[in-house]
DNA sequence: CGACACCTTGAAGAGGTTCAAGAAATGTGG
DNA sequence: CCACATTTCTTGAACCTCTTCAAGGTGTCG
Protein backbone atom coordinates (compact mmCIF):
# COMPACT_ATOMS: atom_id res chain seq x y z
CA UNK A 1 0.00 0.00 0.00
CA UNK A 2 2.56 2.48 0.83
CA UNK A 3 6.03 1.71 0.06
CA UNK A 4 8.46 4.00 1.52
CA UNK A 5 10.28 4.27 -1.86
CA UNK A 6 13.42 7.16 -2.16
CA UNK A 7 11.67 7.94 -5.34
CA UNK A 8 10.73 11.49 -3.79
CA UNK A 9 14.26 12.54 -3.95
CA UNK A 10 15.32 14.13 -6.38
CA UNK A 11 17.95 16.33 -6.32
CA UNK A 12 20.82 15.37 -4.76
CA UNK A 13 22.46 17.13 -2.12
CA UNK A 14 19.86 18.63 -1.64
CA UNK A 15 16.82 18.59 1.57
CA UNK A 16 15.78 15.41 2.81
CA UNK A 17 19.38 13.79 2.41
CA UNK A 18 19.84 11.00 4.60
CA UNK A 19 23.47 10.22 4.93
CA UNK A 20 24.97 12.72 6.02
CA UNK A 21 29.38 13.19 6.40
CA UNK A 22 31.35 12.77 9.10
CA UNK A 23 32.96 16.31 9.56
CA UNK A 24 32.16 19.15 11.48
CA UNK A 25 33.57 22.17 10.11
CA UNK A 26 35.21 22.76 6.41
CA UNK A 27 36.94 25.62 6.13
CA UNK A 28 37.71 27.60 2.66
CA UNK A 29 39.82 25.13 0.84
CA UNK A 30 37.62 22.15 1.24
CA UNK A 31 35.03 23.91 -0.71
CA UNK A 32 34.49 22.37 -3.35
CA UNK A 33 31.30 24.24 -4.89
CA UNK A 34 31.60 27.69 -4.98
CA UNK A 35 28.44 29.57 -4.49
CA UNK A 36 28.36 30.84 -8.21
CA UNK A 37 28.03 26.61 -9.20
CA UNK A 38 26.05 25.68 -6.50
CA UNK A 39 22.81 23.85 -7.31
CA UNK A 40 20.91 26.23 -4.61
CA UNK A 41 22.30 29.64 -6.16
CA UNK A 42 18.66 30.71 -7.53
CA UNK A 43 17.22 29.94 -4.07
CA UNK A 44 20.15 31.82 -2.13
CA UNK A 45 22.17 34.55 -4.29
CA UNK A 46 20.70 37.10 -6.53
CA UNK A 47 20.40 36.58 -9.94
CA UNK A 48 21.43 38.99 -12.85
CA UNK A 49 25.43 39.43 -11.35
CA UNK A 50 28.09 39.63 -13.16
CA UNK A 51 31.48 38.41 -14.07
CA UNK A 52 32.96 40.47 -11.46
CA UNK A 53 30.18 40.41 -9.09
CA UNK A 54 29.82 36.94 -8.85
CA UNK A 55 33.58 36.07 -8.08
CA UNK A 56 33.04 38.76 -4.71
CA UNK A 57 29.95 36.79 -4.03
CA UNK A 58 31.80 33.94 -3.93
CA UNK A 59 33.94 35.10 -1.09
CA UNK A 60 31.47 35.68 0.99
CA UNK A 61 31.33 31.62 2.31
CA UNK A 62 34.30 30.93 3.44
CA UNK A 63 33.17 28.21 6.55
CA UNK A 64 30.53 26.03 6.54
CA UNK A 65 29.05 24.20 9.32
CA UNK A 66 27.32 20.44 9.81
CA UNK A 67 25.00 20.12 12.78
CA UNK A 68 23.94 16.79 14.00
CA UNK A 69 20.01 15.59 14.18
CA UNK A 70 18.78 17.81 17.56
CA UNK A 71 21.61 20.00 17.54
CA UNK A 72 21.69 23.61 17.27
CA UNK A 73 23.08 25.74 14.33
CA UNK A 74 22.22 28.37 17.18
CA UNK A 75 20.26 29.28 20.44
CA UNK A 76 18.07 32.02 21.57
CA UNK A 77 20.58 34.90 23.56
CA UNK A 78 23.19 33.95 21.70
CA UNK A 79 25.22 36.15 19.95
CA UNK A 80 24.36 37.12 16.86
CA UNK A 81 27.40 36.98 14.01
CA UNK A 82 26.41 35.67 10.87
CA UNK A 83 22.77 34.13 8.85
CA UNK A 84 22.93 30.76 7.66
CA UNK A 85 21.96 29.13 4.55
CA UNK A 86 21.05 25.81 4.40
CA UNK A 87 22.54 23.06 1.67
CA UNK A 88 21.32 19.87 3.16
CA UNK A 89 18.94 18.40 5.86
CA UNK A 90 16.02 20.22 7.57
CA UNK A 91 15.51 22.60 10.79
CA UNK A 92 13.18 24.01 12.77
CA UNK A 93 13.58 27.59 14.77
CA UNK A 94 11.31 27.84 17.49
CA UNK A 95 11.24 30.79 20.58
CA UNK A 96 10.19 30.37 24.56
CA UNK A 97 8.51 32.13 26.97
CA UNK A 98 10.06 32.26 30.56
CA UNK A 99 7.57 29.81 31.65
CA UNK A 100 8.78 26.92 29.35
CA UNK A 101 6.31 26.53 26.72
CA UNK A 102 8.18 26.99 23.37
CA UNK A 103 6.57 27.66 19.76
CA UNK A 104 7.78 26.02 16.61
CA UNK A 105 8.26 29.05 14.56
CA UNK A 106 8.81 28.27 11.37
CA UNK A 107 10.66 24.73 9.27
CA UNK A 108 13.62 25.73 6.97
CA UNK A 109 15.13 23.58 4.34
CA UNK A 110 17.34 23.74 1.48
CA UNK A 111 17.96 27.18 0.15
CA UNK A 112 16.76 29.03 2.78
CA UNK A 113 18.16 31.74 5.26
CA UNK A 114 18.21 31.49 8.81
CA UNK A 115 19.04 34.16 11.60
CA UNK A 116 17.57 37.12 10.79
CA UNK A 117 15.93 37.29 14.00
CA UNK A 118 19.53 38.22 15.61
CA UNK A 119 19.82 41.24 13.38
CA UNK A 120 17.69 43.60 15.44
CA UNK A 121 19.48 43.67 18.91
CA UNK A 122 22.88 41.86 17.54
CA UNK A 123 21.29 38.25 19.64
CA UNK A 124 19.50 35.68 18.46
CA UNK A 125 15.66 35.92 19.97
CA UNK A 126 14.89 31.73 18.98
CA UNK A 127 16.90 28.37 18.74
CA UNK A 128 17.43 26.98 15.49
CA UNK A 129 17.43 22.84 15.59
CA UNK A 130 18.58 20.65 13.34
CA UNK A 131 15.86 17.95 12.40
CA UNK A 132 18.14 15.77 10.60
CA UNK A 133 22.02 15.53 9.97
CA UNK A 134 22.45 19.17 8.16
CA UNK A 135 24.93 21.41 6.56
CA UNK A 136 24.87 25.26 6.21
CA UNK A 137 27.05 27.72 4.52
CA UNK A 138 28.15 31.01 7.44
CA UNK A 139 27.35 33.91 6.23
CA UNK A 140 29.40 36.68 8.41
CA UNK A 141 26.72 39.44 8.77
CA UNK A 142 29.48 41.86 8.66
CA UNK A 143 30.43 40.80 4.87
CA UNK A 144 27.02 40.60 3.95
CA UNK A 145 26.78 44.74 4.51
CA UNK A 146 29.97 44.97 2.94
CA UNK A 147 28.85 43.06 -0.36
CA UNK A 148 25.54 45.07 0.18
CA UNK A 149 27.08 48.10 -0.01
CA UNK A 150 29.18 47.19 -3.36
CA UNK A 151 26.91 45.40 -5.26
CA UNK A 152 23.24 47.01 -5.61
CA UNK A 153 21.37 43.63 -6.20
CA UNK A 154 22.85 42.29 -3.31
CA UNK A 155 21.32 44.74 -1.11
CA UNK A 156 17.91 44.28 -2.87
CA UNK A 157 18.34 40.50 -2.33
CA UNK A 158 18.82 40.45 1.56
CA UNK A 159 15.80 43.10 1.52
CA UNK A 160 13.53 41.04 -0.17
CA UNK A 161 14.24 37.84 1.91
CA UNK A 162 13.74 39.80 4.98
CA UNK A 163 10.41 41.07 3.52
CA UNK A 164 9.29 37.59 2.06
CA UNK A 165 10.23 36.03 6.08
CA UNK A 166 7.70 39.23 7.34
CA UNK A 167 5.05 38.02 4.52
CA UNK A 168 5.52 34.46 5.63
CA UNK A 169 4.73 35.06 9.21
CA UNK A 170 1.71 36.96 8.12
CA UNK A 171 0.56 34.50 6.39
CA UNK A 172 1.32 31.77 9.55
CA UNK A 173 -0.30 34.91 11.85
CA UNK A 174 -3.77 34.06 9.53
CA UNK A 175 -2.91 30.73 9.94
CA UNK A 176 -3.25 30.48 13.88
CA UNK A 177 -5.51 33.55 13.89
CA UNK A 178 -8.51 32.22 11.79
CA UNK A 179 -8.35 28.75 11.00
CA UNK A 180 -9.72 25.91 12.48
CA UNK A 181 -7.60 22.55 13.07
CA UNK A 182 -8.52 20.76 9.43
CA UNK A 183 -7.26 24.09 7.55
CA UNK A 184 -4.16 24.53 9.49
CA UNK A 185 -3.11 21.14 8.42
CA UNK A 186 -3.88 21.33 5.01
CA UNK A 187 -2.26 24.69 4.36
CA UNK A 188 0.84 23.60 6.18
CA UNK A 189 0.78 20.02 3.91
CA UNK A 190 0.45 21.89 0.82
CA UNK A 191 2.66 24.58 2.30
CA UNK A 192 5.49 22.14 2.40
CA UNK A 193 4.84 20.33 -0.90
CA UNK A 194 5.09 22.76 -2.77
CA UNK A 195 8.51 24.22 -1.48
CA UNK A 196 10.25 20.53 -1.59
CA UNK A 197 8.21 20.16 -5.27
CA UNK A 198 10.03 23.84 -5.98
CA UNK A 199 13.18 21.61 -4.69
CA UNK A 200 13.16 18.60 -7.09
CA UNK A 201 11.29 16.60 -5.52
CA UNK A 202 7.27 14.96 -6.04
CA UNK A 203 4.13 17.17 -5.79
CA UNK A 204 2.18 14.38 -3.81
CA UNK A 205 4.66 12.13 -1.68
CA UNK A 206 6.59 14.22 1.14
CA UNK A 207 8.61 12.62 4.33
CA UNK A 208 8.30 14.60 6.80
CA UNK A 209 11.64 15.51 9.28
CA UNK A 210 9.37 16.67 12.56
CA UNK A 211 6.98 14.91 14.78
CA UNK A 212 3.56 15.19 15.72
CA UNK A 213 4.31 17.61 18.92
CA UNK A 214 6.75 19.88 16.84
CA UNK A 215 3.68 20.17 13.85
CA UNK A 216 0.92 21.16 16.39
CA UNK A 217 3.30 23.62 17.95
CA UNK A 218 3.80 25.16 14.64
CA UNK A 219 0.35 24.70 14.53
CA UNK A 220 -1.13 26.08 17.51
CA UNK A 221 -2.91 22.18 17.75
CA UNK A 222 -1.76 19.61 20.53
CA UNK A 223 -0.18 16.55 19.12
CA UNK A 224 -3.18 14.26 19.56
CA UNK A 225 -5.43 16.78 17.35
CA UNK A 226 -2.77 16.71 14.62
CA UNK A 227 -2.84 13.08 14.65
CA UNK A 228 -6.81 12.68 14.92
CA UNK A 229 -6.66 15.43 12.04
CA UNK A 230 -4.07 13.23 9.55
CA UNK A 231 -6.44 10.21 10.41
CA UNK A 232 -9.36 12.02 9.69
CA UNK A 233 -7.88 12.94 6.54
CA UNK A 234 -6.61 9.38 5.32
CA UNK A 235 -10.37 8.42 6.05
CA UNK A 236 -11.55 10.61 3.39
CA UNK A 237 -9.42 9.27 0.99
CA UNK A 238 -7.30 12.92 1.00
CA UNK A 239 -4.10 11.19 2.10
CA UNK A 240 -2.05 8.27 2.71
CA UNK A 241 -0.15 8.35 5.95
CA UNK A 242 2.15 5.80 7.16
CA UNK A 243 4.03 7.40 10.28
CA UNK A 244 6.28 10.32 8.61
CA UNK A 245 5.46 9.24 5.01
CA UNK A 246 2.98 11.19 3.04
CA UNK A 247 1.11 10.83 0.24
CA UNK A 248 -1.33 13.60 -0.68
CA UNK A 249 -4.06 11.80 -2.91
CA UNK A 250 -6.35 14.75 -3.58
CA UNK A 251 -5.16 18.67 -3.15
CA UNK A 252 -7.98 19.87 -4.61
CA UNK A 253 -9.85 18.86 -1.22
CA UNK A 254 -6.90 20.12 0.71
CA UNK A 255 -6.90 23.27 -1.28
CA UNK A 256 -10.58 23.83 -0.60
CA UNK A 257 -10.16 23.06 2.91
CA UNK A 258 -7.82 26.37 3.06
CA UNK A 259 -9.50 28.74 0.91
CA UNK A 260 -13.67 27.59 1.94
CA UNK A 261 -13.51 27.59 5.79
CA UNK A 262 -16.73 25.20 6.76
CA UNK A 263 -19.17 26.08 4.19
CA UNK A 264 -20.49 23.76 1.88
CA UNK B 1 -14.52 56.71 38.77
CA UNK B 2 -13.09 57.58 35.37
CA UNK B 3 -12.40 60.27 34.20
CA UNK B 4 -11.26 60.40 30.45
CA UNK B 5 -9.04 63.23 31.35
CA UNK B 6 -6.50 63.79 28.47
CA UNK B 7 -3.53 63.64 31.13
CA UNK B 8 -2.60 60.60 28.71
CA UNK B 9 -1.32 62.72 26.52
CA UNK B 10 1.98 64.26 26.31
CA UNK B 11 3.72 64.23 23.49
CA UNK B 12 1.97 67.00 21.26
CA UNK B 13 1.67 66.00 17.31
CA UNK B 14 2.45 62.34 18.08
CA UNK B 15 0.30 59.31 18.37
CA UNK B 16 -3.12 59.58 19.74
CA UNK B 17 -3.62 63.31 18.31
CA UNK B 18 -7.23 63.44 18.14
CA UNK B 19 -7.91 67.08 15.80
CA UNK B 20 -6.59 65.91 12.31
CA UNK B 21 -5.96 68.59 9.17
CA UNK B 22 -7.76 69.03 6.56
CA UNK B 23 -4.95 68.53 3.85
CA UNK B 24 -4.13 65.27 1.95
CA UNK B 25 -0.91 65.36 0.60
CA UNK B 26 1.51 67.75 1.16
CA UNK B 27 4.56 68.87 -0.61
CA UNK B 28 8.27 69.42 0.66
CA UNK B 29 8.03 72.92 0.31
CA UNK B 30 4.89 73.03 3.47
CA UNK B 31 6.99 70.22 6.08
CA UNK B 32 8.74 72.46 8.05
CA UNK B 33 9.75 69.89 10.14
CA UNK B 34 13.13 68.01 8.54
CA UNK B 35 13.89 64.62 9.90
CA UNK B 36 16.83 65.87 11.70
CA UNK B 37 14.60 67.93 13.82
CA UNK B 38 11.03 65.39 13.80
CA UNK B 39 10.47 64.62 17.98
CA UNK B 40 10.38 61.30 16.21
CA UNK B 41 13.33 61.14 15.07
CA UNK B 42 15.55 58.80 17.21
CA UNK B 43 12.15 55.85 16.41
CA UNK B 44 12.59 56.75 12.78
CA UNK B 45 16.54 57.59 11.99
CA UNK B 46 19.52 55.34 12.35
CA UNK B 47 21.87 57.53 15.44
CA UNK B 48 24.95 58.59 15.27
CA UNK B 49 25.04 60.22 11.72
CA UNK B 50 27.80 63.32 10.96
CA UNK B 51 25.98 66.64 9.99
CA UNK B 52 26.60 65.56 6.20
CA UNK B 53 24.60 62.37 6.70
CA UNK B 54 21.94 64.23 8.32
CA UNK B 55 21.51 66.13 5.75
CA UNK B 56 21.07 63.74 2.69
CA UNK B 57 18.96 61.98 5.14
CA UNK B 58 16.82 65.52 5.30
CA UNK B 59 16.39 64.48 1.64
CA UNK B 60 14.82 61.26 1.74
CA UNK B 61 11.18 62.47 2.87
CA UNK B 62 9.79 65.11 0.09
CA UNK B 63 6.27 64.25 0.37
CA UNK B 64 3.70 63.43 3.43
CA UNK B 65 0.24 61.83 3.49
CA UNK B 66 -2.59 62.74 5.45
CA UNK B 67 -4.97 59.61 5.26
CA UNK B 68 -8.55 59.89 7.09
CA UNK B 69 -9.88 58.07 9.97
CA UNK B 70 -11.11 54.34 7.94
CA UNK B 71 -8.94 55.51 4.87
CA UNK B 72 -6.37 53.06 3.62
CA UNK B 73 -2.45 54.11 3.15
CA UNK B 74 -2.44 50.93 1.05
CA UNK B 75 -4.21 48.29 -0.25
CA UNK B 76 -3.41 44.86 -0.78
CA UNK B 77 -1.93 44.15 -4.15
CA UNK B 78 -0.96 47.80 -4.48
CA UNK B 79 1.95 48.39 -6.18
CA UNK B 80 5.00 49.06 -3.58
CA UNK B 81 7.00 51.98 -4.33
CA UNK B 82 7.52 53.21 -0.21
CA UNK B 83 7.64 52.84 3.22
CA UNK B 84 5.88 54.88 5.31
CA UNK B 85 7.14 56.41 8.74
CA UNK B 86 3.64 57.47 10.96
CA UNK B 87 4.12 61.06 12.01
CA UNK B 88 0.56 60.57 13.74
CA UNK B 89 -2.41 58.52 14.14
CA UNK B 90 -2.77 55.13 14.50
CA UNK B 91 -2.75 52.20 12.00
CA UNK B 92 -3.81 48.85 11.64
CA UNK B 93 -2.46 46.11 8.71
CA UNK B 94 -4.32 42.90 7.89
CA UNK B 95 -4.50 40.19 5.34
CA UNK B 96 -6.79 38.40 3.92
CA UNK B 97 -8.30 35.42 2.51
CA UNK B 98 -10.32 34.72 -0.69
CA UNK B 99 -13.23 33.66 1.04
CA UNK B 100 -13.19 36.46 2.78
CA UNK B 101 -11.77 36.15 6.30
CA UNK B 102 -8.94 38.29 7.54
CA UNK B 103 -6.80 38.96 10.36
CA UNK B 104 -5.31 42.19 11.98
CA UNK B 105 -1.53 41.39 11.59
CA UNK B 106 -0.32 44.12 13.75
CA UNK B 107 -1.72 47.72 14.86
CA UNK B 108 1.31 50.43 14.39
CA UNK B 109 1.97 54.15 16.08
CA UNK B 110 4.01 57.08 15.92
CA UNK B 111 7.17 56.41 14.74
CA UNK B 112 7.20 53.06 13.62
CA UNK B 113 7.40 52.04 9.75
CA UNK B 114 4.92 50.50 7.45
CA UNK B 115 5.08 48.79 4.17
CA UNK B 116 8.23 46.17 4.71
CA UNK B 117 6.06 43.40 3.53
CA UNK B 118 5.81 44.84 -0.37
CA UNK B 119 9.60 44.94 -0.90
CA UNK B 120 9.71 40.79 -1.69
CA UNK B 121 7.57 41.06 -4.91
CA UNK B 122 6.96 44.68 -5.46
CA UNK B 123 3.57 44.92 -4.15
CA UNK B 124 2.02 45.47 -0.72
CA UNK B 125 0.16 41.87 0.32
CA UNK B 126 -1.86 43.69 3.19
CA UNK B 127 -4.22 46.64 4.08
CA UNK B 128 -2.76 49.89 5.87
CA UNK B 129 -5.77 51.03 7.76
CA UNK B 130 -5.83 54.12 9.59
CA UNK B 131 -7.73 54.00 12.75
CA UNK B 132 -7.89 57.73 13.10
CA UNK B 133 -6.82 60.74 11.24
CA UNK B 134 -3.02 60.46 10.77
CA UNK B 135 -0.19 61.61 8.92
CA UNK B 136 2.79 59.86 7.42
CA UNK B 137 6.05 60.84 6.14
CA UNK B 138 6.12 58.74 2.27
CA UNK B 139 9.87 57.56 2.01
CA UNK B 140 10.63 56.10 -1.49
CA UNK B 141 12.41 52.66 -1.30
CA UNK B 142 14.68 53.69 -4.00
CA UNK B 143 15.75 56.20 -2.18
CA UNK B 144 16.46 54.53 0.84
CA UNK B 145 18.34 51.45 -1.11
CA UNK B 146 20.11 54.90 -2.24
CA UNK B 147 20.94 55.98 0.75
CA UNK B 148 21.78 52.77 2.13
CA UNK B 149 24.51 52.48 0.09
CA UNK B 150 25.70 55.57 0.49
CA UNK B 151 25.62 55.62 4.36
CA UNK B 152 27.25 52.25 6.55
CA UNK B 153 24.61 53.06 9.58
CA UNK B 154 21.37 53.67 7.13
CA UNK B 155 21.65 50.19 6.09
CA UNK B 156 22.26 48.75 9.28
CA UNK B 157 19.26 50.91 10.46
CA UNK B 158 16.74 49.40 7.63
CA UNK B 159 18.62 45.82 8.26
CA UNK B 160 17.26 46.42 12.33
CA UNK B 161 13.79 47.59 11.17
CA UNK B 162 12.94 44.63 9.42
CA UNK B 163 14.54 42.15 11.78
CA UNK B 164 12.83 43.70 14.42
CA UNK B 165 9.58 42.96 12.73
CA UNK B 166 10.41 39.32 12.38
CA UNK B 167 10.87 38.97 16.13
CA UNK B 168 7.38 41.22 16.60
CA UNK B 169 5.93 38.24 14.48
CA UNK B 170 7.44 35.78 16.35
CA UNK B 171 6.15 37.02 19.47
CA UNK B 172 2.73 36.97 18.20
CA UNK B 173 2.82 33.75 16.63
CA UNK B 174 4.00 32.40 19.89
CA UNK B 175 1.02 34.36 21.19
CA UNK B 176 -1.57 32.96 18.85
CA UNK B 177 0.21 29.47 19.25
CA UNK B 178 0.06 28.82 22.23
CA UNK B 179 -2.13 30.92 24.96
CA UNK B 180 -5.08 31.19 26.58
CA UNK B 181 -7.67 34.39 26.18
CA UNK B 182 -6.33 36.07 29.06
CA UNK B 183 -2.59 35.46 28.60
CA UNK B 184 -3.03 37.28 25.28
CA UNK B 185 -5.15 40.29 26.25
CA UNK B 186 -3.14 40.59 29.21
CA UNK B 187 0.17 40.62 26.55
CA UNK B 188 -1.43 42.49 24.14
CA UNK B 189 -2.08 45.46 27.16
CA UNK B 190 1.20 45.74 28.30
CA UNK B 191 2.75 45.76 24.79
CA UNK B 192 0.76 48.84 23.65
CA UNK B 193 0.52 50.44 27.19
CA UNK B 194 4.74 49.78 26.58
CA UNK B 195 4.85 51.25 23.32
CA UNK B 196 2.55 54.23 23.99
CA UNK B 197 5.00 54.75 27.87
CA UNK B 198 8.23 55.27 25.42
CA UNK B 199 6.08 57.60 23.11
CA UNK B 200 6.04 59.90 26.49
CA UNK B 201 2.28 58.46 27.16
CA UNK B 202 1.12 57.05 30.60
CA UNK B 203 2.53 54.04 31.95
CA UNK B 204 -1.08 53.11 32.98
CA UNK B 205 -3.95 54.69 31.15
CA UNK B 206 -4.39 54.37 27.46
CA UNK B 207 -7.37 55.13 25.18
CA UNK B 208 -8.10 51.72 22.37
CA UNK B 209 -8.23 53.18 19.07
CA UNK B 210 -9.31 50.08 17.67
CA UNK B 211 -12.78 48.06 18.31
CA UNK B 212 -13.08 44.69 20.36
CA UNK B 213 -13.32 43.19 16.74
CA UNK B 214 -10.02 44.46 15.36
CA UNK B 215 -8.78 43.27 18.67
CA UNK B 216 -10.25 39.65 18.47
CA UNK B 217 -8.67 39.80 15.51
CA UNK B 218 -5.32 40.49 16.20
CA UNK B 219 -5.60 38.07 18.97
CA UNK B 220 -7.17 35.27 17.53
CA UNK B 221 -10.26 35.65 19.74
CA UNK B 222 -13.94 36.59 18.80
CA UNK B 223 -15.13 40.26 20.24
CA UNK B 224 -17.34 39.02 22.79
CA UNK B 225 -14.41 36.44 24.37
CA UNK B 226 -12.15 40.25 24.43
CA UNK B 227 -15.17 41.70 25.99
CA UNK B 228 -15.86 39.53 28.30
CA UNK B 229 -11.85 39.03 29.28
CA UNK B 230 -12.44 43.11 29.56
CA UNK B 231 -14.78 42.46 31.74
CA UNK B 232 -13.19 39.68 34.20
CA UNK B 233 -9.99 41.67 34.62
CA UNK B 234 -12.43 44.66 35.50
CA UNK B 235 -14.12 42.21 38.13
CA UNK B 236 -10.73 41.41 39.46
CA UNK B 237 -9.66 44.68 40.00
CA UNK B 238 -6.64 44.33 37.27
CA UNK B 239 -8.10 46.93 34.82
CA UNK B 240 -10.78 49.55 34.69
CA UNK B 241 -12.74 49.92 31.30
CA UNK B 242 -15.33 52.35 30.47
CA UNK B 243 -15.67 51.76 26.36
CA UNK B 244 -11.98 52.67 24.75
CA UNK B 245 -11.00 53.84 27.59
CA UNK B 246 -8.60 51.52 29.96
CA UNK B 247 -6.59 52.05 33.08
CA UNK B 248 -4.43 49.64 34.81
CA UNK B 249 -4.84 48.90 38.12
CA UNK B 250 -2.38 46.40 38.94
CA UNK B 251 0.27 45.40 36.00
CA UNK B 252 2.30 42.76 37.88
CA UNK B 253 -1.67 41.11 37.84
CA UNK B 254 -1.18 41.35 33.97
CA UNK B 255 3.03 40.26 33.96
CA UNK B 256 2.21 36.80 36.22
CA UNK B 257 -0.94 36.46 33.42
CA UNK B 258 1.65 36.81 30.55
CA UNK B 259 4.49 34.27 32.00
CA UNK B 260 2.95 32.08 34.42
CA UNK B 261 -0.26 30.18 32.25
CA UNK B 262 -2.57 28.73 34.58
CA UNK B 263 -0.23 27.34 37.35
CA UNK B 264 -1.03 28.94 40.46
C1' DC C 1 -32.92 63.14 18.23
C1' DG C 2 -32.72 59.11 15.75
C1' DA C 3 -29.85 55.82 13.20
C1' DC C 4 -25.99 53.18 13.40
C1' DA C 5 -21.96 51.17 15.13
C1' DC C 6 -20.06 49.26 19.07
C1' DC C 7 -20.11 46.90 23.41
C1' DT C 8 -21.86 43.73 27.09
C1' DT C 9 -23.89 39.64 28.88
C1' DG C 10 -26.32 35.10 28.97
C1' DA C 11 -27.08 30.36 27.43
C1' DA C 12 -26.21 26.61 24.47
C1' DG C 13 -23.01 24.23 21.62
C1' DA C 14 -18.68 22.83 19.19
C1' DG C 15 -13.90 22.19 18.59
C1' DG C 16 -9.93 21.16 20.69
C1' DT C 17 -7.57 19.69 24.98
C1' DT C 18 -6.52 16.61 28.60
C1' DC C 19 -5.89 12.23 30.48
C1' DA C 20 -5.10 7.57 29.68
C1' DA C 21 -3.85 3.29 27.50
C1' DG C 22 -1.86 0.71 24.07
C1' DA C 23 0.53 0.04 19.50
C1' DA C 24 4.17 0.95 16.36
C1' DA C 25 8.67 2.48 15.23
C1' DT C 26 13.35 3.67 16.48
C1' DG C 27 17.60 3.34 18.75
C1' DT C 28 20.91 1.03 21.96
C1' DG C 29 23.66 -2.30 24.02
C1' DG C 30 24.73 -6.90 24.54
C1' DC D 1 21.31 -9.35 14.93
C1' DC D 2 18.06 -9.55 18.47
C1' DA D 3 15.93 -7.91 22.97
C1' DC D 4 14.69 -4.15 25.45
C1' DA D 5 14.08 0.74 26.48
C1' DT D 6 12.52 4.86 24.64
C1' DT D 7 10.28 7.74 21.72
C1' DT D 8 6.55 8.54 18.76
C1' DC D 9 2.00 7.82 17.23
C1' DT D 10 -2.98 6.51 17.53
C1' DT D 11 -7.42 6.33 19.56
C1' DG D 12 -11.14 6.81 23.11
C1' DA D 13 -13.75 9.41 26.63
C1' DA D 14 -14.51 13.27 29.60
C1' DC D 15 -13.88 17.94 30.05
C1' DC D 16 -13.15 22.85 29.23
C1' DT D 17 -12.40 26.98 26.78
C1' DC D 18 -13.95 29.64 23.45
C1' DT D 19 -17.52 30.33 19.93
C1' DT D 20 -22.08 31.01 18.35
C1' DC D 21 -26.47 32.90 18.67
C1' DA D 22 -29.34 36.18 20.71
C1' DA D 23 -30.90 40.27 23.02
C1' DG D 24 -30.37 44.52 25.05
C1' DG D 25 -27.49 48.48 26.40
C1' DT D 26 -24.30 52.32 25.43
C1' DG D 27 -22.11 55.77 22.79
C1' DT D 28 -21.47 58.57 18.67
C1' DC D 29 -22.37 61.34 14.74
C1' DG D 30 -24.96 63.52 11.28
Amino acid sequence: MFEPSQAVQAVPGSAQTIHPAKVIAISSSSIKVACSNCNLRELCMPVGLNKEELARVDTLVDVRRKVKKGGALFHNGEKFTSLYAIRTGFFKTCVATEDGRDQVTGFQMAGEVMGLDGIVNDQHTCDAIALEDAEVCVLPFERIEELSHEIASMQRHVHKIMSREIVRENGVMLLLGSMRAEERLAAFLLNLVQRLHTRGFSQSELVLRMTREEIGSYLGLKLETVSRTFSKFADEGIIEVKQRHVRILNSDALRDLVSRPDCD
